[in-house]
RNA sequence: GCCCAGAUGGCGGAAUUGGUAGACGCGUCAGACUCAAAAUCUGGUAUUGGCAACAAUGUGCAGGUUCGAUUCCUGUUCUGGGCACCA
C-alpha cells in the first residue's frame, strides 16, 4: 500500500465537503478564535505560489486552535471591486462583473486544491448587493456624524446642531480640513447667526464637520485619455498607457475625516499586538509633530497684493534667528499674490514645471528646484530681511504650506541654500562644520539675539512664549496624516446614496439601499473629469436631483468586512450585536506589510467610529498581526551572442547562438576571447569577417521560461519548441561542444538565475496548481512553510520540494511498507520512544504557536527520522504525531488517522501535551572554550557547582595543553549552557 | 529624498533571553541494492592547510562594548516593501 496523495487528496476534500467540517457556528461554548486573511482582490492572472503562503499560514494556525479547543472562525472572500478589473473591461470589451466572476470561480478553484479550512458558507464580496449595502449604510453613518473633540468620539449630526443652535460654533472652534477642505463653510459664527443661515449656508457648514465630507482635491488628470489616473498608472510625468501627458486638476471629492482620528489612532497602537517597525510605520504616517506657527512680516509691505503675513509651521522655533530664506508650497495662496514684476516670468515657468510633477516625483527628487519671488519676509525678533521662495519639496496639504529654512539645521534646507547660493548663518557654533546640516537639539545657541548662550531644548519654549506673548505664532500640534479621499472618477465601486439638490448633498433613506450600481456597456468617461456613470442620464437623475456619480474606492469594502464574516447572511444589519460580541476582535490577522498604513488605518478608523456609535463593542478591528513577506520569482537565462556586420544586419535572426551561463562566466573579462571562441565554434560564421564579428559583438540575457529548466539544466528540446525564434538556435553547451539546429546533446547547457518579482512578463510565475498536481497539496503546504519564517521574503525554486515529498514518504512507511504492508502495530511504547515523542510536541506545539513554522516541519522531519532509525511503529507514538501533523497536512494525517481504526475526523482531535516527566535531563555535554573559542566537550551534571566545574576543568588533558602549566584568570561557568576559561 | 525591513555554506534556511555558527532540507560526492534505471538506504560535504589529530579563517562592510557578539551599539553598502487613486 503505497502513497497515493491524489486520491487521498481528493477523498477527503470531498468527505470534509459533505460533512461540513468547516462551517462554524456562532453558537459554542468553545472558546471563541479569529483567524483572518488579508482580503484577496481576485486578480485575472490568477494565484501564482507566493499568493499562498499567507493562506497556509492562517489555516495551519486556525486548525491548530481547532484541536486545542477553540470555535475557530477562519473565512475567506473577495475584494472584488477595483480598478483592473474596470482596465480589463475597457481594454477587452468585457464587462467587470463578468470578468470578476470567472477571476473569483478561478480563484476559488486555485484555492481549493491546496485544502484549506475555509468555511466557504460565509464568503462575501465586496460587489455583491448584499454586501455592499451595508458599505453604504455605514457610510451614511459616517456622514450624519461628526467628531466631538471635547467626549472624543463621533457623534450624530443632530448633537452638533444642538450646539450651533445654543452658541454656534464659537466655542468648539472650525474644524482643519487639511485634505480639500470647504472654504464655503468655513467661518466663525454665533448661535443667532447659525439661526439667521438659510438652509445652504447651514449645509456648508455641517459639510465642514461631517466625518464623510465633500471637499476639492488635486488629482492627476490626463487630458488625452479622458481620466483620472491612479499614481502607478502615471510614470515620469505621462500615462503609462499610450505616454500622454498628465497634470494635477482639482476635483470634487469625497473625503473621510480621519484626521480627527489621528491620536486614537496612535493610542489605540498601545493595546494591540503588531510588529514594531508596523507600530513605526503607522505612527510616522500620522506623523503628530509638535510644533508652532509663526507669522513673518512680508516686505516689501504690504506686497503687491496687500497680503502682509506669510505663516509657516515649524517643530524648531528654536532656530529662528536661523533662518535664512522661507520656501512656500507651489500651490500655496500667497504664490500669485506676492511674486514681483520681475520674477513674474520665472515664477510662471516654474508653476508648469511644476503642475506637471506627480507628488511621488516631487517627494523622490534628489534634484533641488525653485524660485524666487522676488518677496521677503522679516524676522521680527531683528529684522532681518528673508527672500521668499517657491519649491515643490514643500508640499500645500501639511502645515501651512510653508515652511521657514534653516540651513545649518536641516540637511534639506542646507541642500537648497548651497544649490542656490544663500548665505547661511551659523547658529550653533562648532556644531556645524559648514558641509553638512546637524539637527542636534543640544547645541548652544549663538548668533541668535535674545536666545545666545541657551542650549536649543531650552530655547523652544523661550520663542514660543515670546511668539505668544507678541501675537505673532502659536503653539500647533500637527500631523502629516491627510484626510483620505473617499471618491474615485470610476464605474467599478460602490456607488454613493447621495443625490445633489441645488448644491446640497442629500442622503438617501436607509429603506433605498443599496443603491444598486446600473449596468452599463461602453465605461468610457463622463463629461468634465466625472467617471462613467455620469453618462447614464437615466440614471443620474433621481428624485428632482442628480445623483452622486463618483464611486467608492477600493478600501471601502475592505474598511469593516471583518464584521461581515460573522454574520454575513444578516438582511436587516451589517452585523448582528450578538454575533460581533460573540467573534469580537480579530485575533489573529496575515497579510503584508504593502498595507501597513493604507488598508490598516482605515479600517481602524472605522472600526472607531463604529464603536463611538455603539454599533459594535470595540474600537480595534485585529488583536494581533502577522505580517507574511512575499515570495519571489527565481528567474532563468539564456545569453544570446549578438553581432552585427557593418550594414547593420543582424545574422542572429534566423540562427541565435545562444551560450551557456559558465561559458559567459569564463570569459567575463575577455569579450573578444568569447568572440574568437564563439567564432571557432560556430560553422555559420565561417564564411563572415571574423574581425568585423569581433568589433560588434555583444551578450544579451534572455528571460526564459521557468518550466523548460529543471534546477539551472535548459531542456533544449522544450526551449525550441517554447518559442519560434529559439528552433534553429545554436547552443553552446557548459563543455563547449555546439549542438546545431535539430541536434540532441547528453551535454548540459546551465541557465544563469536570478531572484526577481514574480511576474509573467520575466516568465518565472509557478503556478501552485501545477505544484499539487505532481506532490499533492500536503506536500506544497508544508514546503511552503518549509521554505522560511513567514515574515521574511524568500524565492521560490521548485527543486527543493522533493525533500518535503520524502518526509511524507517516509512518514507514510512507519504505518505501511510497500513489501510488508501493515507495520504499525500496538506495541507498548519504550522510555526512550516516549521521550523522542514528547520531545517533538513541545517543539512543534511551541514552533506553531510562535508561528515558526519552518522550523516546525523541520521538527517533524526529526522526529520521523529518529522513528525510522529506531524502526518504531508504535501506534502510541504515531497516533499523536498524526494529531501534530494535521494543521500542517492534514489530508495524509486524517488518511492514516482512519487506517490506525479511528472512526471519527482528526480534525476534532485533541492536541497532545508534552509530559514533561520524559524530558528530564541529568547531565549536559558542555562546550568548554579557552577564551571565548571552543576547545573541547565535557559531560558534567546538572546540578555541578562551580567549584566540581573548576576542578574537572584543570584536571582535563586538553585544557591543561592550552593552560600550558599556568593557572586561568578565571572560569565562567554557565548552567546549561557553556563554561569558558580565560586565560 | 523620507519611513520600515533584510543580508549567515553552492542554495533555502537554523541558532527562541549575549553562550558549541551552519539544525532541517536541496544540491553535490562516494558507497549499498539493481542486468539497468527509478525509488530507497548508508556515509561525507563552510573555507584553507593537513593522511589524521588538529589549526587558522568565517554570519554584507568598517569600527566598538563584552570573558564571550549572527544576536547589543555607531557608521556604511546593497536588496526588498511603502510614500496617500494598484489592491
Amino acid at each position: 500500500m503505497e502513497y497515493n496523495f491524489r486520491d487521498i487528496e481528493k477523498k477527503w476534500q470531498e468527505k470534509w465537503k459533505e460533512q461540513k467540517a468547516y462551517e462554524v457556528s456562532n453558537n459554542s461554548v468553545r472558546p471563541k478564535y479569529y483567524v483572518l486573511d488579508m482580503f484577496p482582490y481576485p486578480s485575472g492572472t490568477g494565484l501564482h505560489v507566493g499568493h499562498p503562503l499567507g493562506y497556509i499560514a492562517s489555516d495551519i494556525f486556525a486548525r491548530y486552535k481547532r484541536l486545542q479547543g477553540f470555535n475557530v472562525l477562519h473565512p475567506m472572500g473577495y475584494d472584488a471591486f477595483g480598478l483592473p478589473a474596470e482596465q480589463y473591461a475597457i481594454d477587452h470589451g468585457i464587462h467587470p462583473a463578468v470578468s470578476t466572476d470567472q477571476n473569483i470561480s478561478n480563484f476559488r478553484k486555485q484555492l481549493d486544491n491546496i485544502g484549506f479550512s475555509f468555511d466557504w458558507s460565509r464568503e462575501v464580496r465586496t460587489s455583491d448587493p448584499k454586501f455592499y449595502k451595508w458599505t453604504q449604510w455605514i457610510f451614511l453613518k459616517l456622514f450624519e456624524s461628526w467628531y466631538n473633540r471635547s467626549t472624543k468620539k463621533a457623534e450624530s449630526i443632530s448633537t452638533l446642531e444642538a450646539i450651533f443652535e445654543k452658541e454656534g460654533n464659537l466655542k468648539i472652534g472650525r474644524t482643519q480640513s487639511a485634505a480639500g477642505g470647504n472654504e464655503s463653510g468655513s467661518i466663525d459664527f454665533s448661535a443667532d447667526q447659525w439661526k439667521s443661515f438659510d438652509e445652504k449656508q447651514r449645509q456648508d457648514i455641517l459639510m465642514n464637520y461631517r466625518l464623510a465630507f465633500c471637499g476639492y482635491g488635486e488629482v492627476n488628470w490626463c487630458e488625452a485619455l479622458g481620466t483620472v489616473l491612479a499614481n502607478d498608472e502615471v510614470i515620469n510625468g505621462v500615462s503609462e498607457r499610450g505616454g500622454y501627458p498628465v497634470v494635477k486638476k482639482k476635483l470634487r471629492q469625497w473625503y473621510l475625516r480621519i484626521t480627527e482620528y489621528a491620536d486614537r489612532l496612535l493610542e489605540g497602537l498601545d493595546t494591540v499586538e503588531f510588529s514594531d517597525s508596523m507600530k513605526e510605520m503607522q505612527t510616522n504616517w500620522i506623523g503628530k509633530s509638535y510644533g508652532a506657527e509663526i507669522d513673518f512680516h512680508l516686505t516689501p509691505n504690504p506686497s503687491p497684493s496687500g497680503d502682509s503675513f506669510l505663516r509657516v509651521y515649524t517643530t524648531r522655533p528654536d532656530t529662528i534667528f536661523g533662518v535664512d530664506f522661507m520656501v512656500i508650497a507651489p500651490e500655496h495662496e500667497l504664490v500669485e499674490k506676492i511674486t514681483s514684476a520681475e520674477q513674474q516670468k520665472e515664477v510662471e515657468g516654474y508653476l508648469s514645471y511644476v503642475k506637471s510633477r506627480s507628488e511621488r516625483e516631487r517627494m523622490a527628487e534628489k534634484k533641488i528646484s525653485g524660485v524666487f519671488t522676488g518677496t521677503y519676509a522679516e524676522n521680527p525678533f531683528d529684522g532681518r530681511k528673508i527672500p521668499v521662495w517657491i519649491s515643490e519639496y514643500v508640499l500645500a496639504g501639511y502645515g501651512t504650506g510653508a515652511i521657514m529654512g534653516v540651513p545649518c539645521g536641516d540637511e534639506r534646507d542646507h541642500k537648497f541654500a548651497r544649490h542656490f547660493k544663500i548665505p547661511i548663518t551659523n547658529i550653533i557654533g562648532k556644531h556645524y562644520d559648514g558641509v553638512e546640516a546637524n539637527p542636534t537639539k543640544d547645541a548652544i545657541l549663538e548668533n541668535s539675539g535674545f536666545l545666545n548662550g541657551m542650549i536649543m531644548r531650552d530655547a523652544i519654549e523661550v520663542v514660543l512664549q515670546k511668539l505668544e506673548s507678541m501675537k505673532i505664532g502659536q503653539r500647533k500640534v500637527n500631523y502629516k496624516m491627510r484626510d483620505a479621499a473617499f471618491s474615485r472618477q470610476r464605474y467599478w465601486g460602490e456607488p454613493f446614496p447621495i443625490v445633489w439638490k441645488d448644491g446640497i448633498a442629500e442622503p438617501l433613506p436607509e429603506s433605498e439601499l443599496p443603491v444598486l450600481l446600473p449596468h452599463l456597456d461602453e465605461l468610457k468617461p463622463g463629461p468634465d473629469a466625472e467617471g462613467p456613470l455620469a453618462n447614464l442620464d437615466s440614471w443620474k437623475h433621481y428624485k428632482g436631483g442628480i445623483r452622486e456619480v463618483n464611486t467608492m474606492p477600493g478600501y471601502a469594502g475592505s474598511s469593516w468586512y471583518f464584521l461581515r464574516y460573522m454574520d454575513p447572511h444578516n438582511e436587516n444589519e451589517f452585523c448582528d450585536r450578538q454575533a460581533s460580541d460573540y467573534w469580537n476582535q480579530v485575533d489573529l490577522y496575515i497579510g503584508g506589510t504593502e498595507h501597513a498604513v493604507g488598508h490598516l488605518l482605515y479600517s481602524r478608523m472605522w472600526t472607531k467610529v463604529l464603536f463611538d456609535l455603539d454599533f459594535i463593542g470595540y474600537d480595534e478591528p485585529y488583536r494581533k498581526l502577522v505580517n507574511q513577506g512575499m515570495i519571489q520569482g527565481s528567474s532563468r537565462f539564456v545569453y544570446r551572442f549578438d553581432y552585427k556586420l557593418n550594414d547593420g544586419v543582424n545574422l542572429n535572426a534566423e540562427n541565435p547562438v545562444l551560450i551557456s551561463h559558465p561559458i559567459v562566466e569564463k570569459f567575463k573579462e575577455n569579450e573578444k576571447g568569447l568572440a574568437e571562441f564563439i567564432v571557432s565554434k560556430v560553422d555559420q560564421f565561417n564564411s563572415q569577417d571574423a574581425s568585423k564579428i569581433f568589433a560588434s559583438s555583444a551578450i544579451t540575457g534572455l528571460h526564459i521560461d521557468v518550466n523548460l529548466v529543471s534546477g539551472l539544466e535548459l531542456d533544449l528540446a522544450g526551449l525550441r519548441n517554447w518559442r519560434t525564434e529559439y528552433e534553429n538556435a545554436y547552443f553552446i553547451m557548459d563543455d563547449g561542444s555546439v549542438v546545431k539546429p535539430g541536434e540532441s546533446s547528453t551535454s548540459t547547457y546551465t541557465c544563469g538565475a536570478e531572484v526577481e518579482k514574480m511576474s509573467k512578463r520575466y516568465y518565472n510565475v509557478v503556478n501552485p496548481d501545477d505544484i499539487v498536481m505532481k506532490y499533492g497539496a500536503d506536500t506544497y503546504r508544508m514546503y511552503e512553510m518549509f521554505l522560511g519564517p513567514v515574515e521574511q521574503s524568500k524565492p521560490w525554486e521548485t527543486q527543493g520540494i522533493e525533500g518535503v515529498h520524502r518526509f511524507i514518504k517516509k512518514l507514510w512507511r512507519l504505518f505501511y511498507d510497500d513489501m510488508k504492508g501493515k507495520v504499525w502495530n500496538e506495541e507498548k511504547a519504550s522510555e526512550a520512544e516516549l521521550k523522542i515523542l514528547h520531545k517533538s510536541i513541545k517543539k512543534i506545539g511551541e514552533d506553531t504557536e510562535r508561528f515558526s513554522f519552518n522550523t516546525g516541519v523541520s521538527g517533524f522531519m526529526i522526529f520521523v527520522n529518529e522513528l525510522s532509525d529506531i524502526k518504531c511503529s508504535k501506534k502510541e507514538i504515531l497516533e499523536p504525531l498524526l494529531i501534530l501533523l494535521t494543521p500542517y497536512a492534514p489530508h495524509v494525517a486524517e488518511e492514516l488517522w482512519h487506517l490506525l481504526g479511528n472512526s471519527t475526523s482528526i480534525l476534532d482531535a485533541t492536541y497532545p501535551k508534552a509530559n514533561e516527566k520524559f524530558l528530564v535531563e541529568t547531565s549536559k555535554n558542555y562546550p568548554v572554550s579557552i577564551n571565548g573559542k571552543v576547545r573541547t566537550q565535557i559531560d558534567i551534571t546538572l546540578d555541578a557547582s562551580q567549584q566540581e566545574v573548576e576542578q574537572i576543568i584543570l584536571d582535563n588533558e586538553i585544557i591543561k595543553k592550552w593552560l600550558n602549566g599556568g593557572a586561568p584568570k578565571k572560569i565562567i561557568y554557565v548552567k546549561n549552557k557553556m563554561i569558558n576559561v580565560v586565560l
